[in-house]
DNA sequence: CAGTGAGCGAGCTTCCGCTTGACTT
């Protein structure tokens, strides 16, 4: 017999649990909700009310089923599922699922994972909040309606495959929105000047013109002037100025952090969060809130206080800022501050260093620094020179932590200045003026996405990255580097009574792990935002999430919110099928001047195409497709048609054709059936037969030394040289060789061993992947009745 | 990574939020 069971979402938190309950009390974990709507059709009696119906999915049965026995053994339950509309709603499937008696059932809630607080919510057992769960159907329901509503639609007019919801199209939105904005951005010159200046103390004084001087003309004849000026110092301020520490982390401020300092994706952070999480070593990685527990509080005080003195100690309470949030647990901490460093992988250790310097600095003093600017007049122009110096007059957080920043012009570190008198008089060493160019406005991260995504309102600490994930995975998206191109510039600059005007390149616009919308992308999301405005409006959220709140305050019923919403929108629904036109971004870019026949782009059956002449014309059109990069929205009729200059026939070599053509892996040459792939330095469209047989030939050479071993044993073993150095191919199987070994002394049996070895770790990792993606082949299976 | 895609015949795909698991006798 047990006396109380307790269930809670996470088996983690089970485990901490039990531990402050004493024996008494057994703690089991639901591992989150146990039922959801069906999976096929729409799981909503639309005319029933909208009546749910509900399934325990196959990968939830066992927990259930175990769940049930317990219960059955248990003299009192206890539903201690997270406290907010999700949590809420985990507890009422449970009594539902679990038999529990309405009125017995014993719903308490508890916001930090210590014995005090624990055994105070024993202590306060409430019912179940049936207005809050409603609340979360409501949620659930409408998510349901939109995303099984809309998806097939996108099936039909655009592609197979693809998918909307309320989350996942605003993201895709917000990257097409920015993009174009990229697009239409003119990028304008102007000039920033600065003057070394040498003082009274015979010190240098380095100052910067207050304002941008916008012509090149303009700049020469400004640094003109300055050759016959006189500089003098105007003012003198010194301000004080202080800074405060962020707040502790939440799963998107991780998120962004972790990305930016140490340059893990958003999935990997979670990933690595979990483990912690897991071995107990931080709290709770999923959470929207900022707030610490009095004993997390205590504990950095103490930390602090032994660490770095008591002058470091400032304890804060942080409010949220963000719109939604739910707060049912604390903010992201080390479970225990003392612990410095832990155990773990790498990564492990690096993020729970962030987390730990996060925490710890959020309970620090704030740094006082003095802020100096010194003012100089220029006798013959109205600009001024202005030198900013800043002193750090007490470090106070910033011993520990300083949190990074994604706007990537925050270089500056000033340092201390130079001493001077109000009306001193400055020589100049030089005056420079650089040709500086407005940027357009950043490209998303993952981790900005995120960050964006949150300052809306869209999503849940939970969603993040898999939103971010599922994005990339329907191709409406991808993460790459992209390399910038050169650009000139102009520096002029005053030097002994000189003038000197040179051009300098430099690079710009290069990417690095930036989220581009593909052409699909765009074309899906004008097709939701021509058809379905309100659900890709940025409010939308905000906006249902205001009824939510009134479902949950007992204010409005829930039926009646959702039938608001259904009626008009299911409309649209029927009208989009019916009336609008395939969808895949068509354009017409004109004719070819060579045949007069015309030439559009659009998304093809394989991706985004041109096509040159007409489908009913007694000639098939010739089809090419896109190369990466390419745009259908801007792509220009010389571009598209250069796409058909590919595969090229260069002539013949030895008898044989000689082709060039783009393929997968970039460009190449083919020639007797063999391919070679072109440098970067060659341009397929240009290239000539001379080019391509000396890279014919300098393969040939690489391939004669290809290969290093052959065994007289079995003639389909060998040793080959190979991109990455020599490696075993045995059957068109390929095997590392293991480090510190010698290619040339590999015998028959060392390549044996190697090969059994390789292949045993292969297999199970192969079964371990095509596990993962078991959804996918499993739903061959006829499943028909 | 060990190589340079391509036309209907069949049924399937899809949402957002909670949470981790993983099939052998």
């Amino acid at each position: 017999m047990i006396e109380n069971l307790v269930i809670v979402e996470s088996p983690a938190k089970a485990k901490t649990i039990e531990k402050f309950l004493g024996e008494d009390f057994i703690v089991k974990s639901s591992y989150g909700h146990i039922r959801d709507l069906a999976k096929k059709n729409l799981g909503i009696e639309v005319d029933n009310g909208y009546n749910p119906q509900y399934i325990i999915p196959d990968e939830k049965k066992n927990v259930v089923k175990e769940l049930k026995k317990l219960v059955k053994e248990a003299k009192e339950v206890w539903l201690a599922s997270d406290e907010d509309r999700e949590g809420e709603a985990i507890a009422w499937h449970l009594m539902n699922v679990l038999e529990l008696d309405k009125k017995k059932t014993k719903r308490i809630v508890f916001h930090e994972i210590t014995k005090d607080a624990i055994q105070k919510a024993i202590q306060n057992p409430r019912p179940i909040d049936e207005n809050l769960v409603n609340a979360q159907q409501a949620r659930r329901i409408l998510d349901r309606l939109v995303g099984f509503e809309v998806s097939p639609i996108l099936w039909k007019k655009v592609k197979p495959s693809l998918s909307a919801g309320r989350v996942q199209s605003v993201a895709v939105k917000l990257l097409v929105e920015r993009e174009r904005e990229i697009m239409n951005f003119k990028s304008e010159s102007y000039f920033k000047a600065s003057g070394l200046f040498k003082t009274a103390k015979n010190e240098e004084l380095k100052a910067d013109l207050t304002d941008k001087i916008k012509s090149q003309k303009d700049t020469q004849a400004f640094i003109e002037l300055c050759k016959s000026a006189q500089f003098n110092v105007k003012d003198i301020s010194k301000k004080p100025g202080k800074k405060s520490p962020a707040p502790p982390f939440t799963t998107s401020t991780l998120q962004q952090e972790a990305s930016r300092k140490l340059g893990f994706s958003v999935a990997q952070t979670m990933t690595v969060a979990q483990k912690l999480y897991e071995s107990g070593k931080i709290t709770y990685m999923r959470t929207d809130s900022v707030n610490l527990s009095e004993m997390a509080l205590n504990s950095a005080k103490n930390v602090i206080n032994k660490e770095f003195g008591e002058k470091y100690v400032k304890i804060r309470h942080f409010k949220t800022k963000t719109k939604g949030a739910q707060e049912a647990h604390e903010a992201i901490r080390p479970t225990f501050l003392d612990k410095q460093e832990v155990s773990g992988s790498d990564n492990e250790k690096k993020l729970y260093d962030l987390i730990w310097k996060r925490t710890i600095a959020s309970q620090m003093s704030d740094a006082e620094l003095e802020k100096t600017s010194i003012y100089i007049t220029i006798s013959n122009s109205e600009h001024e020179f202005l030198a900013i110096g800043e002193v750090l007059k007490f470090d106070g957080f910033l011993k520990v932590y300083i949190e990074s920043s994604d706007d990537e012009n925050d270089e500056d570190i000033k340092g201390l200045l130079p001493q001077v008198t109000k009306g001193e008089k400055l020589e100049y060493n030089s005056v420079q003026a650089i040709q500086r160019f407005t940027h357009y406005p950043p490209r998303y991260t993952e981790a900005s996405l995120v960050k964006k995504l949150e300052e809306l309102g869209i999503g849940r600490p939970s969603t993040y990255a898999p939103t971010i994930s599922t994005i990339q995975n329907r191709g409406y998206v991808v993460k790459e580097d992209r390399p910038g191109n050169e650009r000139n510039y102009t520096v002029i600059t005053l030097s002994k009574g000189v003038i000197k005007e040179t051009t300098k390149t430099e690079i710009t616009g290069a990417e690095k792990s930036k989220l581009f919308p593909n052409n699909i992308g765009m074309v899906v999301n004008d097709f939701l935002e021509k058809h379905f405005d309100e659900i890709v409006n940025y409010n939308f959220t905000a906006k249902v999430e205001e009824e939510f709140d009134e479902i949950a305050n007992g204010k409005l019923e829930w039926p009646k919110m959702i039938d608001k919403f259904y009626k008009p929108f299911h409309k649209t629904v029927e009208k989009t099928l019916e009336t609008s036109g395939k969808s895949v971004g068509e354009r017409i870019l004109g004719n070819d001047p060579a045949t007069g026949k015309p030439v559009s782009v659009k998304i093809g059956p394989y991706g985004p195409m041109v096509q040159l002449g007409l489908k009913d014309e007694d000639e098939k059109p010739q089809f090419a497709s896109l190369q990466k990069g390419q745009m259908l929205e801007t792509i220009t009729l010389s571009e598209a048609l250069a796409l058909f200059k590919l595969p090229r026939e260069l002539g013949a070599y030895e008898n044989k054709k000689v082709v060039v053509s783009i393929g997968r892996f970039g460009p190449y040459v083919r020639h007797d059936a063999k391919f070679v792939s072109l440098k970067k330095e060659d341009d397929p469209y240009t290239i000539e037969l001379g080019r391509a047989i000396e890279l014919i030939n300098e393969k040939r050479e690489k391939d004669s030394k290809k290969t290093i071993k052959t065994y007289s044993e079995d003639p389909d073993l060998f040793v080959l040289n190979g991109r990455w150095g020599p490696y075993i191919s045995y059957k068109k199987q390929n095997y590392k060789i293991p480090k510190g070994t010698d290619a040339a002394e590999l015998s028959y049996k060392n390549c044996l061993d190697i090969i059994n070895k390789d292949s045993d770790s292969k297999s199970i990792k192969k079964e371990k992947t095509g596990k993962n993606s078991a959804p996918k082949t499993k739903s061959k299976k006829p499943s028909k009745k």
